[in-house]
DNA sequence: GATGAATGAGCATTCATTCAT
DNA sequence: AATGAATGAATGCTCATTCAT
């Protein structure tokens, strides 16, 4: 009889290794060795569970994004009203933690990749189709929020959403770059009061 | 004085090639020898020009951030309404020539950097002085649009000015990611109407 | 008992799928995995009956000899005469079938492996005994000839004996690598031929 | 200036140091940094030279074969009767020195590495091409002894010449494997005889 | 006996950097 | 100043062998 190993627990828990490392140096300057160190498993073993180093931030990416739309998806959960929505979704893709941090670091490096490389197969399908679907979401709170008249009824929910994501990622960047400076709660709420009431002033 | 004008001159020709293949192939996977064959010199002419391989990487990203940045500053030279201005600088922000493109993923990629190693002497300083030199412009149309009535006056100008800019880097990557599926201008525009009116339906 | 034979049988099963690997492959590029699979059973099981990769190809060696020295000794069996027998001899070693063709491969590779490496023990003197004993009964058709006044007395049966031997091989060699060319039927009754009568013109 | 380097020079030189090695250890059991050791250069100035270290074997091939072709066209080079034209190519071919047996092996491995892998480009064009030289040359040999009456008129000159050539390799390969044993001379003059005269008594 | 997960030594290859010319 | 040959450290990946189950 056969040791009995949860593979897919081990690929998880090498890709989760991966990401500390990941995020510290980069992809390309993260050795393999340096992934089963922090795993606490020989070299030879990650290719057990893996064919190359990057089939590693394949898995890292896509248990990233499968965290991150969870948790997402988890905000929206038990709200019903569409501005209160869009307030827990901003609310939520604003927040850092520290393993956040670290998550998406890993998750810039592997956009960047697919931004260079576009034909990386699997990977960046997965990838592609999990920014949609959340994004989908997005668009129908929107719409509903339309239909109730909550909100504005010149707003093209797809341009609108894609461009609540876009700012995600980049007020994040912008702000690990950058901790010192700002306070992440207060970017968070002008964010907030801008996106809904605009900065005109009625 | 001509030799140290040709010095930056060859420098400049250097980092130009190099931006050309980090676009491509990522700072990792480019090679020295790649850079210099672009710039039909001999490799070991590179070393005549610049200490290391990073250090062509962090001229690429001070042209880069003098052009983005010089690009900026003259969408605003001659306006002066705030309301005008600020439509110019997102306008500009979120134009996307195929050049630019290039440039904006050797960018991304230097930021990344930056994120990780924090210590990065004088590159990293060069980097994000340019970002706050553009950030501060910004956040004094807003005062001005705020003291002349314009702009709602609760609205906190610094963290606008850094949401403004982190939603450009990060519609702008997204929109890279996804070409087909939007046209940028429809984004641009509302953006534009939102940031100014918000979602909200008065 | 029967726990001896079936261990003989087992290392003779994996021998025999090593060969079928090693034939396509070359030994060194043969991984125990691959024979593994071949031979049906997990990787760790060929070490209860191999002590190491190299073993393997001993035990493959030593069974492609005795199949090649059984089939030699079987085409003489039921003959008297020296003509006949060399002939039979000869025309056995250079008579190819597919199965043949394998097992030559690896029995060319293994002669390979002991140029190189001479002081390879046991396998080394396997193989050299099982190529005597072949070459002593050689010898002896030859003298038998000889001494019947069929072959030139000036023959020096050993010399010769190795010359036939190593013809065998050499033939069968060129033959492989060159089959589109070269009918086998053709050469080996032109080698039959020559052997027997020289080139001269009498 | 750039140094001036003879490139084919330097390539010659370390595939010959690869051929000292490779006949001692083989192809696959010798290490690039072995053959750079013994070419007395770094590692990675192997690579200035050669693509891949199967590259090296394919130089190494390339000028084992044009030595040994030299070698028995040189034989020939100022004789011109048939018999003793082909005399001198079976002396020629069976002469051994240190330095051809390292040769030899190496050539050895070389066929067998083609008679796995039928598809090898290049390299096994050469290696063909240079082997049918040789024996066309040899066939002609016979052709005319025929003409001249010296030679049996029922000789098949390319089944003959096929078997002499393969008789060559088979004969070397046997003698390397029981240098003790034999004497070369006695064997090669044996070789001879019987070839000429054949076994048979008249 | 049988299994196959785990190991880690071993190797081909790449490439930033140096330096003799 | 310019060159490009030389270097050798660094790293992804393989695979024979071991051993806990």
């Amino acid at each position: 009889m056969s040791k009995i190993v949860d593979k897919k627990k081990r690929r998880s828990e090498i890709a989760k290794a991966a990401v500390d490392i990941f995020a510290r140096k980069g992809f390309e300057n993260t050795t393999v060795q340096e992934i089963a160190d922090r795993a606490k498993i020989a070299k030879g073993t990650v290719y057990l569970y893996f064919k190359t180093k990057e089939d590693i931030l394949n898995e890292a990416s896509k248990e990233i994004l499968c965290e991150l739309e969870g948790n997402l998806l988890h905000s929206l959960s038990r709200l019903t009203d569409p501005v209160e929505k869009l307030s827990a979704l901003i609310t939520e893709a604003m927040t850092i933690t520290p393993e956040f941090e670290q998550i998406f670091i890993v998750y810039m490096e592997s956009r960047l990749f697919h931004l260079r490389d576009r034909e990386y197969g699997t990977f960046i399908k997965n990838f592609e189709e999990s920014l949609r679907k959340v994004r989908r979401i997005t668009v129908e709170i929107i719409r509903q929020g339309k239909t109730q008249g909550a909100f504005r009824n010149d707003a093209d929910a797809e341009a609108l959403a894609f461009c609540l994501f876009g700012a995600f990622d980049g007020v994040v960047m912008q702000y690990l770059h950058n901790k010192s400076g700002f306070d992440i709660e207060n970017v968070r709420n002008e964010f907030l009061k801008n996106f809904f009431n605009g900065l005109m002033d009625n």
